[in-house]
DNA sequence: GATGGCATGTAATACGTTACATGATTAC
DNA sequence: GTAATCATGTAACGTATTACATGCCATC
């Protein structure tokens, strides 16, 4: 593991309380894949290589009538190496919009169909953005309960202002290019 | 090759003029390296594939003085293959920041390392706007000149906003944890 | 009877980064 | 002399996705 960064939301997780592979799945899926998704493929490996080093330690729970459970728990050591991990600072966020690859090579396709494009973005982000404002409401609530909450507010906020500016992007180049039709009629 | 979205970013500079490797990574740096960066490593493959598969051919030109170049030149399949893709909605965007994954699990560090996490997230943008403020002021200035500035516009007000947008949560998000300070004195 | 949730994982493949390896020319 | 730029690429490794494979239980 050069600097497996996924590893550090397991052990995030597994911080709060001990959980299985399917759990770990779903609290993802619930609370950061919008920031950071994982599936099933990455995961249960993840795990094992986490066990191998000593990271997390696995509970198997065997039932009859249900599927074995492994059940995994942070290690001291685990603790440790997250702690060390979030108090270093990011050294470079690596992003990759596709809808800007597609756009900055707009020219080689008409204007309509940039222009949809441009508005599927923005329909994606305003359902995101409905979920997120969501999320603030109920976090807004519970924040004296947890000290976890604020961090959790801060996360949400970060998304809300950026989808907020996809929004204003999106409609500001629609703008744009529907004035280019006008202009030409090269449609 | 299942889905590489590299190749069209090659494949797009290539339909502008013939390049080599090493001018695709020059290009690449000085223009879409914000929202889609690649290395030598990626882009030396690459090429080789896009030829094996009849999107690009290779013109070899030697010069006793100089290194060896490959020219590439995007063939009329290639073309016909960036038009393609370049008109398929996006599907999804899967982005993933470091800094919200920190933040997360944020009440297992001090309050201060937490601060100075969203400190050097809040400069390096800062450093990226005022780049990407460059920019907008010579796209503007070339405007007319030729149809594809206006799509280089686009991609660069789309960072401008997002980039604003970092700004912006980078000193809510400070005010809060400050706050918490003061009130718990727990740092 | 079919769908969906719970629960595990592996295998194949693709995508991407980093280090390694070479060597000439040009500018300071 | 030294560093930067031009110019090529391979090898090793790590990260991530997708498909495959299994099987029970509960609900509709």
């Amino acid at each position: 593991m050069r600097d497996n960064k996924t590893k550090y939301a397991i052990l995030g997780l597994l911080s709060h309380q001990p959980l299985t592979g399917y759990d770990i799945k779903k609290r993802i899926e619930a609370t950061i894949s919008y920031f950071w998704d994982a599936g099933f493929g990455q995961i249960y490996p993840t795990l094992q290589k986490l066990e191998t080093s000593g990271l997390v330690c696995k509970k198997v729970e065997m039932d009859e009538n249900r599927p074995t459970r492994k059940v995994y728990t942070i290690t001291k050591k685990g603790e440790n190496e997250l702690k060390k991990w979030l108090g270093r600072p990011v050294e470079k966020e690596v992003l990759r919009y596709e809808i800007l690859l597609k756009l900055y090579f707009g020219s080689r396709i008409s204007v309509s169909e940039n222009l949809r494009n441009i508005k599927e973005f923005k329909d994606r982000g305003k359902r995101t953005l409905e979920i997120l404002n969501g999320y603030e409401q109920d976090l807004k609530r519970v924040l004296s309960e947890n000290d976890d909450h604020l961090y959790y507010l801060l996360t949400v906020r970060f998304g809300q202002y950026v989808h907020q500016a996809y929004q204003a992007w999106a409609e500001e180049a629609a703008k744009l290019l529907e004035s280019k039709i006008i202009e030409g009629h090269n449609d």
